[in-house]
RNA sequence: GGGGCCAUAGGGUAGCUUGGUGAUCCUUCGGGCUUUGGGAGCCCGAGACCCCGGUUCAAAUCCGGGUGGCCCCA
């Protein structure tokens, strides 16, 4: 048994900003377009997201820097590619105080061209690599679409971004794979479905060789596109003069990939798990998992209370992150509602009866499912963490796989689109048929399956019925 | 990229056409008493006309501009 997802499903975007801001997320009242307030109950989510990505890029021998916010236009305009993509939906920095300043600067909307004339000065050699680093801060962009918290804002404030610089384009090509698996990782374990595209040329990162994508599909049938994924061969190293000695002692340019995930990602957790009743939090990264609320009555109150501090006690020995809610003045009914909004995973309810029989009524967030334990064995906490969590991932990826046709005729993909479904479909493989393709049915190609997909063998593209080279995926999108 | 709608208490609304003491129900917050196994009841109290300019004796209301929000189409 599940709440309902009428509304989630229905009405998703009302849905979405009314659960961010009821539930503690952001506050999205902050008077700028684009930028919100993250909340101390989001800003711990997002903390917990952050710590998660950091553990799995440090496993893989990635280590953390910050640079600046400020990047000078001489740098910036380096790489012409690159200004050519971003230099609409920039914010410049023009003076210092009264002054004009000679070089304006902008506010990175990513940091390439920040970290790479560091790079020109840190690597000398082939020893020197491969160089893996990365950040986590804000970038701005200058959205002139609707903005959305989250989804698309003009401080992208949780940017996580990854650069590195390698002795050949084989070990770039290896790190590509390897930024795949993180993020394969990061976002199973968030339990979010995904899809991996290789982009068209003519949507790939400004200045990249080539670009994957995650994509994830929302309930209103539309995808996110979560985490990217660029090789960018020699094209920055060259304009930004980052070269190597080589094993046989010629200077080279280094080979170099780059990649990103943004707040995007806690969209995501809260989108593709929620229901009418507010968030579901994947164990892992919820601030508190087990919320304990006593039900008081007369005479016991004090050491019902005191039962109640004991088991958090306990729980937090064994690694759990719990919270006794013991205000007076609201009653139990009042609280479940509450931390189910906040998407607590595991409710424990103290009362009398349980009191009396050392028992502990649990309360599962996703299912509603209620059991009684006895209080020592609090173990059992943990396999349930381990069932939502398996509930979770099992739930969004069939509302995924339900989300998407298989179709071979383009007027079919067309009618699919207007049914709020992600299409699959054969492809040439030439631009110009890609194109009309996105022309015909009114959506995105999002790319080339990478992961999952059928063969192509003896198939026809979808579109001009020439002998089909790849799976894609057509959607539309945020 | 194009078009439309909107802004009044923490949230949701009426008032605006026809300028004249800013109201309402539901809610939020503070205080008090009774309560507590799924959103408690009663009493008392707090809190608002988005910003800048114009018209006017007088502007929430009319006019201009700005900022912010939402929806539809491409």
């Amino acid at each position: 048994m599940h709440a309902k997802r009428e509304k989630w499903a229905n009405n998703f975007s009302e849905w979405f900003n009314e659960v961010i801001e009821t539930a503690g997320i952001l506050d999205v009242r902050y008077p700028v377009k684009g930028l919100y307030v993250w909340l101390p109950y989001g800003f711990k989510i997002r903390r917990l997201v952050t710590e998660l990505i950091r553990e799995i890029l440090y496993r893989y021998d990635h280590e953390e820097v910050l640079f600046p916010i400020l990047i000078p236009e001489t740098e910036f305009a380096k790489e012409a590619q690159h200004i050519k993509g971003f230099e609409d939906q920039v914010y410049w920095v023009t003076h210092g105080g009264l002054d004009e300043l000679n070089v304006k600067l902008v506010l990175r909307p990513t940091s390439e061209t920040a970290f790479y004339p560091m790079f020109a000065l840190w690597i000398r050699s082939h020893a020197d690599m491969p160089l893996k680093i990365f950040q986590i801060g804000s970038v701005f962009r200058y959205e002139t679409k609707h903005t959305r918290p989250l989804i698309r804002l003009r401080e992208i404030t949780t940017f996580k971004e990854a650069h590195t610089a390698h002795a050949s384009y084989e070990d770039a090509e290896r790190q590509v794979k390897e930024a795949i698996a993180i993020y394969k990782e990061f976002f199973d374990r968030l339990a979010i479905p995904y899809s991996i595209c290789r982009r068209p040329d003519w949507d790939k990162f400004p200045g990249a060789e080539y670009t994957v994508a995650f994509d994830t599909i929302f309930p209103d049938g539309r995808t996110l596109q979560i985490a990217t994924v660029h090789n960018l061969a020699q094209n920055f190293s060259k304009t930004f003069e980052i070269t190597f000695e080589n094993i046989k002692g010629e200077q080279e340019y280094a080979y170099q990939t780059c990649y990103g995930i943004s707040d995007r990602v806690i969209a995501s957790l809260i989108a593709l798990h929620g229901d009418d009743r507010g968030l579901i939090l994947v164990p892992e990264v919820s601030p508190i998992q087990v919320v304990i609320v006593p039900i008081w009555y007369k005479d016991k109150k004090e050491e019902i209370t005191e039962r109640c501090f004991e088991i958090k006690e306990k729980l937090e020995k064994i690694g759990i992150r719990a919270h006794v809610d013991d205000r007076e003045k609201i009653r139990p009914g009042a609280k479940f509602y509450e931390w189910e909004l906040k998407g607590i995973p595991v409710r424990i309810e103290i009362g009398p009866k349980d009191f009396e029989e050392n028992t502990i009524t649990v309360c599962r967030r996703d299912t509603l499912e209620k059991i009684r334990i006895n209080a020592d064995e609090l173990e059992k906490i943990k396999d349930i963490f381990a069932e939502i969590y398996k509930n979770l991932k099992n739930r969004a990826h069939e509302e995924f796989n339900k989300r998407i046709s298989f179709v071979d005729d383009i007027e079919e993909a067309k009618k699919c689109i207007k049914e709020k479904k992600v299409v699959r479909a054969f492809w040439c493989g030439e631009e110009e048929c890609g194109k009309e393709i996105e022309d015909k049915v009114e959506a995105s190609l999002l790319g080339i399956l990478l992961e999952g997909s059928r063969s192509a063998e003896g198939m026809k593209c979808v579109n001009c019925k020439k002998e089909a080279k790849y799976e894609i995926q057509i959607a539309r999108t945020y």
